[in-house]
DNA sequence: GATGAATGAGTCTTCATTCAT
DNA sequence: AATGAATGAAGACTCATTCAT
């Protein structure tokens, strides 16, 4: 996608297309797949209304094309971040921390990838799916994985688990109050799962 | 709403209002508000495409009435057996199994309000938002309170805390494998939290 | 349609009758036939949806025998009023007079009669004809025809002559300021038609 | 709108806006605003069904632009031809003429403005009313202020009597017998009117 | 490549009319 | 005769997509 050398001509085809996506990404996020207006899209984007359709497709490739842009976007965010912490239980602060910057800075992104979650269409649900795919290997194999085995994890099903820890990162981040704000923080959020994964928690009689 | 000694003319009129919501409930779930097809939800529950408005104002109403239902319905699922536990400990295994099984028993009610809860509208978050709005106090007044009244659980913010166990229902229950079931049962998901919770969990050292 | 010895029950019918025309006056006054609304009628009569159809063939055979009773009424009332007067000058004062008295005492039939004259619909527009046509041939035989023998109009084409006399009166007594009020009264225009038609007038050279 | 060295592009613009405001003069004529169909209009128009739409907000904006244009057409052919009569009697003789003929010339726009006058909707009234008023302030002050200066009428209330002149225009012109031909021609609707407003006319003895 | 007019399928909604009760 | 639920035809309007310029 970033080739060296880039001819001008391809660098501007590029930022077109690059503002073509984000007029979508906001006019999706606010309305929706269905009720989004392509038209809307491409003058919003200051073009006119047929000018996406020499960049797209569909409307529905469209919409595919953003949630694979965004989701990595998304992933390169938390990866490059999480990856700097050097011990399993801070790379679990970092993950969390990591995820609420991204919600706070990339308010747009992170409301349509949720919104886009439970989108009721199959094929967007699956891009969902494959776009996070790389973010459940992030927690599975360098979070969870070397806690375990540093003996400060008990994880039983690591991709069970990580399917928890993301759930419980995007339900609490886009869990909002009146104010707009999320009823907990990142440190909150670490905090709760993190009584959860040690070592040493639920040792005791269960029920 | 259910009187005693209806006549039969409004149990007749009752029962078709109800073929109608249910054909709403399914076409809404699986489509999506914007796509789902309002002719096809009145042919759908056997009658021709009009008659939909003979009971409803509107798509939007239908599509209000519909999450105030089901929402209400899995309130009174939820709360009936959570109040049948007596302990709080016990209170929260039941709340997720529950929960679960409310997925597992009634899927088309539960994904339709999985969905809707990040539709697009606000309208439509805040209907469920006004109709989750019991469940939240279920959680944070019949479970959480009287775990910390006895000591059982250490809780600072009961309801962000109880934003969070609703969370983490939602989410485990809704995201499946390939196979169309949950990462993790009901009973992990209550361990998961459990533990969380106790009074002396987290009493280590953090970070 | 008045027969001596109805029975109560005929009596009831004709009330009910009565009733729905009245209100179909008003809605299609109001609205306009094709903007009417049956169901409506139906309802503003006191009656529920399918009732009309008890009494009319359709919503078209409403209007025209909506037509022919408000025609008939208004005819009536002119034809007493100005055969009361004696002499031609005093027939076309009263006739205006008349006119617009029944305007003022009969609001929403006048601006139905108004209204529908220039009804878009070929059947309808005949209708108010042959409904006027009486009231044309009082005008012509019972105000001008008497006048000319007399000597005191000066008459070349009475029925076409009859036919302006009407237009005027409708025209006139329709035609409203912004207060709701014609912009002039009856007595004004009967002068202005007079002047016309006096014997002597005109009898200057002519351009 | 008309301006010179317009480009082609526009002119053509224009010319489907002409069409289909053509098109919508007929069918509004014909079967009145309600029972109108937009999707006709534009098919007769040469056009598919929703192209109207990108020259139009709505039916009821074409309505009113149409009322507007065709209004505005009808008082410039008036007042262009009633201008170049230079004295008050001539000028009241070419105005009826001159309203005659755009009827004759112009059959589907005067039956168009004929039947709105009475539309039931108060906007569509109302746009005729402006769309008439230079017409009425043409009757009254280029054709009867000049005859009371010169003292050839007698005229006590210019904007009544203005009305009434446009009432017996209208009236007169659009009144037909079953051939459909007007009952009377203009010269003898303008002598009618004349004989009223000489100024010796109605000196007699009233009533 | 950009434009934006034209297309026409699709959908919500209204409502005259029917008819079982 | 009265009711009012059911019917389904019809129509205004939207908008994804095409394509000539």
């Amino acid at each position: 996608m970033t080739r060296i050398a880039k001819s001008e001509r391809e660098e501007f085809l590029a930022a077109v297309r690059h503002k073509l996506l984000h007029a979508a990404l906001v006019e999706f996020g606010t309305r929706g797949f269905e009720a989004a207006n392509i038209n809307s899209i491409s003058q919003a984007a200051g073009f006119s209304k047929g000018t996406v359709y020499n960049y797209f497709e569909s409307k529905e490739a469209l919409m595919l094309e953003l949630i694979a842009e965004t989701g990595a976007e998304h992933q390169t965010y938390m990866q490059e971040r999480v990856r700097q912490a050097s011990e399993p239980v801070e790379r679990l602060y970092t993950f969390y921390e990591t995820g609420f910057a991204f919600v706070a800075e990339h308010p747009r992104e992170a409301h349509f990838l949720i919104t886009t979650l439970n989108n009721p269409r199959i094929a967007f649900r699956q891009a969902m799916q494959k776009t996070y795919e790389p973010m459940f290997r992030l927690v599975a194999e360098e979070v969870l994985a070397p806690g375990m085995q540093s003996g400060v994890f008990m994880v039983k099903q690591p991709m069970a688990l990580a399917s928890m820890l993301m759930t419980i990162y995007l339900g609490t981040s886009s869990t909002v109050d009146e104010s707009g704000k999320p009823y907990m923080d990142a440190r909150q959020v670490a905090e709760f799962v993190l009584r959860s994964l040690r070592e040493d928690a639920g040792t005791r009689e269960e029920k």
